[in-house]
DNA sequence: TATTCGAAACGAAACGTTCCGTAACGATAA
DNA sequence: TTATCGTTACGGAACGTTTCGTTTCGAATA
């Protein structure tokens, strides 16, 4: 659990009775914790990450910011937490890898477009510059983007459709970062036409087809040795 | 320029005698202009993003805080002329693109590692999240580097090594992004073979050489027309 | 005289923490 | 079973510190 790894959470909602306590107290108002929850959501969708704070979260959970403090170390830990709960975009499985990449970008890019995810994640990366528990926790997620991304491709190599030695987890770092570049720098608007030129050029590569004797000289020769094998 | 797009400066040291100024009075410093870069360069190297501010910049170049925001209106305007006061990282040319490209990557993680120019164009990135004028000048800047990275695939367009109809700017954009997912998630230190597959990728591609009969048949069919047109 | 500079001061905001009174909870005793 | 106790959680208030962006000031420059 990505918020585990940043708050240390060892007590789910005051559930757990410590040995070293006498009793168990009040217990944690699950109320409390979503009502942070949306206030950090909604005041960032408000007010931008320029306007987003403890404070303000506080301010409009009507909730004291020890609370916060409590449960989330950093402003990083509760955006690491809201990013958490909303939806994952799915991986398309159409048969096809090209429509599959294309279709997850367009997803992603509409998902974080429309909803808040996209200002939260933003959020997050820039956090994950100035802190260090959260640039951990992000690299860790990003790294287990990249194998759930990447099992479009397994999916492809399977049907034969992508070379067996290709590292699905390069190639979905490709397109992720392609992803993340355009989220950083406004561009989720981005044109159908250049999403699939950028999978296209993945999938298919840019080389021309007879480009220099020793290109084509090279795919000839590994055509002729790889069909008497068969 | 880019610190003129953020600081609108109009002036360039007060070497400009404004009409409605009834004396030239005293010249800006260019002293305290380096000073203050120099400044705002090691408070980021030593301190790191999260210790960065316009207070201790002012602190450690011994310069008055109206002296900086005179000049730079906010921290990115300060961290965006720190960045362009440092060497680019130039484009390779070998006469082969596979190599222009990995020697790209490799000098330009050298470069964010090494020097201080990775930290800053990291901080600028996440400013850019939460001030609406350095976003703007980042997409400018990041605009005009894909112009530039793309020139290498130009070149190799010139050289029959890519095919004519390959959308440069498109394939600078996906190398690029690669990079920046790697400075903004501390992979620097990248494996060069991580590199070399990346990069193999987006030139090669990674369809399978007999995947689908589809393919196979359309790249037949596409050798077949183009030679007689020839 | 007008402009620039660095130092000092200003009011506002946010930070992360402590303090406070109240409410909630489980354990224990009657 | 009910009442009491000790502990924990809560929101509100307060705290000292830092930074923000701005204004004021006296000295230096042209």
């Amino acid at each position: 659990m990505m918020a585990g790894e940043i708050a240390g959470k060892e007590e789910e909602m005051g559930e757990i009775t410590d040995p070293g306590r006498k009793s168990a107290g009040a217990r944690r108002s699950p109320e409390s914790a979503d009502a942070i929850l949306d206030a950090a959501e909604a005041v960032l969708v408000e007010t931008g990450y320029s306007g987003f704070s403890i404070e303000a979260v506080a301010r409009r959970a009507r909730a004291g910011k020890p609370t916060i403090y409590r449960w989330w170390p950093s402003k990083a830990a509760l955006l690491l937490d809201v990013y958490q709960r909303q939806k994952r975009v799915d991986n398309p499985d159409t048969g096809n890898l090209a429509e599959d990449l294309v279709g997850f970008l367009k997803s992603l890019f509409a998902h974080w477009r429309d909803t808040s995810s996209g200002s939260v994640f933003r959020s997050l990366i820039a956090e994950a510059q100035s802190d260090e528990k959260a640039a951990a926790a992000l690299a860790e997620y990003a790294r287990g983007r990249r194998i759930h991304t990447g099992q479009m491709v397994e999916r492809a190599k399977a049907r034969g459709e992508v070379a067996a030695d290709v590292d699905a987890t390069v190639v979905a770092d490709l397109i992720a970062s392609f992803a993340w570049a355009h989220l950083l720098t406004d561009r989720l608007d981005e044109d159908e036409a250049i999403l699939r030129r950028a999978v296209g050029y993945v999938l298919k590569g840019i080389v021309a087809d007879d480009a220099g004797d020793a290109t084509a000289v090279r795919r000839r020769r590994r055509r002729i040795l790889s069909r008497p094998a068969k």
